[in-house]
DNA sequence: CACCTTTACTAAAGCAGTTAAGATAAAAAT
DNA sequence: ATTTTTATCTTAACTGCTTTAGTAAAGGTG
């Protein structure tokens, strides 16, 4: 197929490239019946404009690159592809183009940081990134970014798109008091310490609240690796009593947990109840099904999508978004009062 | 931080952009001292050359575009991401961008050709799409591109990237077979035809070649839709007999099947095995666990983008790539023979 | 030493668009 | 009728890099 450049336009319509540009970009300056001619030859060739040009011209890439955290273990990476098909549906809106990139504990970033430096995107979205050094270094190259579900210290500098963990573990833990749990445990990550820090806080308030407080032994700090949390109950199983619940950070602990659990004997939720945040598609497909705090994963993407374009638009944006997260109860957690 | 061009390093380095620009793509004609000054200046200034500029002048866009199909429900989009995954590290090993695009079933491709034409991609590797007007329009306008899980009818002028579900088929009656199973159900989709064909001539081979015959009742067509499987079972259990094992086409209508199968109160496996395709991360969560035919999802993605180069660098390359499966047997299939 | 290569380097013409500034003709105002 | 304005259209410069064609100097040869 020919390939037809803006020349070829000009020439056949019998207009000049500066017609031709105008009519593509609509812009004012060219008379009605020109235009439709033009258009008519654009049409009639299938012409479109090279993106190259126009974006060198233009000095804007018109697309958005995600930096996507890929974990070793599975269960991690679970809502990865919901976040991403929220960007790209934002960005379809804003006829924003996106490329991808995935990264993992190596952060090696140097491809990345080169591709940014040579202008192929207008602004970077960090998926599940906690690194403060990466994140340094983009701020420092003065690149528009945003951070999305990245446990990043909250900063008004920095731009986060997160889910409210600090009310998700709150009324997580509200809710196990409900169904009259007393002795509550938590599993959580030990980084990172943001994460830590809002759920650890939304357990503890919550636990101030009701007047109950916790065994030390109950609270665990779990690595983000494959069945870190199953060993954890392994041990601790061995070493002292348990507590009637758990609130874990995330299904994927709270899955492990449950088969350290089921394999030990203990039936769930009779003997213990497991409550968590994410709802994974997994956690409704186990035996109990989990009860979970659930969100909407699209939301994550198209809002950072938002943010990242008011920041290149220069309007204004909330510099923290908290999505919020509602009780999904199915039968992870029993109701010790009935 | 100032954006240096190539004209700033020549005029640093005392030489011409011809000069930068030769050291810049390791061309000779240049002499070993100045290609030291120069490369002395790129690392001060921390110079990227402009992508665009460089694409526009190569006609050349080094990057590839993933069109993803995005299925309503969870179930059908759980390897995606690691196909992504795949894609992504060859596409980094070969220093090539990869941009994504998610289509529903409205299939409306009209952004996705104007990307293309507009020469953002090279080429273009389709997921799961099965669409032929799609890759119709793809081949008319001489667009490089492979197709990855998609179902497409084998002819040599399409590349495609498929599980061999041929042989998973097989292997996986086979298997139910050396189970002592006779009455053996296939569970498959009505279309794609060419995925059907390829899971049921697999079926039937297998059966014949163990001398039994199949009740027609226990063959179904089902849609990719949620929980279609489910209602088939339904339907099945009001009607007719029940056969000792289905052999499902992928793990989404398995999981579907053995949830009805629960909720009718027909264990699994005790009363009914089940046996499938995929290994999607859910199966190994089930209750019981999945019986399957696994293989390695990324290695599909690596494997398009090896023949989409293939295509662009004119090199020899099989039309037909078909990844093996083996059996990952887990707990949904009860052997009769003990 | 004149002649031919080879090597190192540069000027300038692309690539395919955008856009500022200028030209032309028609319409409006004086 | 003349001037001013306006709408329409074009010329040409520009984006930042690649590459062709060409030059000058150094090296090799008979």
């Amino acid at each position: 197929m020919a390939n037809f450049t803006i020349k070829d336009i000009a020439r056949i319509a019998g207009v000049s490239t500066t017609a031709v540009s105008f009519v593509l970009n609509g812009k004012p300056g060219v008379s009605e019946a020109t235009r439709q001619r033009v258009q008519e030859v654009i049409q009639r060739t299938g012409f479109t404009p090279n993106a190259h040009t126009r974006r060198l011209n233009l000095r804007r890439s018109f697309s958005f690159h995600v930096v996507l955290y890929w974990h070793s273990y599975d269960l991690f990476n679970q809502f990865a592809l919901e976040i991403m098909h929220g960007i790209f549906q934002s960005c379809k809106e804003l006829g924003y183009d996106v490329t991808i990139t995935f990264v993992d504990e190596t952060m090696d970033c140097t491809a990345l940081m080169e591709s940014v430096r040579s202008k192929t995107c207008d602004g970077v979205i960090l998926s599940q990134i906690d690194d403060p050094l990466f994140i340094a270094r983009l701020q420092q190259e003065e690149i528009p970014f945003v951070c999305v579900d990245s446990h990043v210290k909250e900063d008004p500098s920095i731009p986060i798109v997160e889910v409210d963990y600090y009310q998700a573990s709150y009324e997580a833990v509200k809710h196990l008091c409900r169904c009259g749990h007393k002795k509550i445990g938590f599993l959580g990550p030990a980084t990172p310490l943001e994460l830590r820090g809002a759920t650890f806080n939304g357990y503890t308030d919550a636990l101030r609240e009701e007047g109950l407080v916790c065994d030390p032994a109950w609270i665990s700090s779990i690595d983000f690796a494959a069945n870190a949390a199953g060993k954890y109950f392994d041990h601790l199983i061995e070493t002292t009593s348990l507590p009637t619940a758990f609130f874990c950070t995330g299904d994927a602990f709270a899955i492990d947990l449950l088969r350290s659990a089921q394999k030990h004997g203990i039936q769930i939720p009779e003997k213990l109840s497991v409550i968590s945040i994410d709802d994974i598609l997994v956690s409704q497909f186990m035996t109990p099904p989990l009860t979970t705090m659930t969100f909407h994963k699209e939301a994550l993407g198209r809002r950072a999508v938002e943010v990242l374009y008011a920041i290149l638009t220069e309007t204004e944006y909330d510099a923290v978004t908290l999505i919020p997260t509602t009780l999904c109860e199915r039968n992870s957690v029993k109701d010790l009062k009935i």
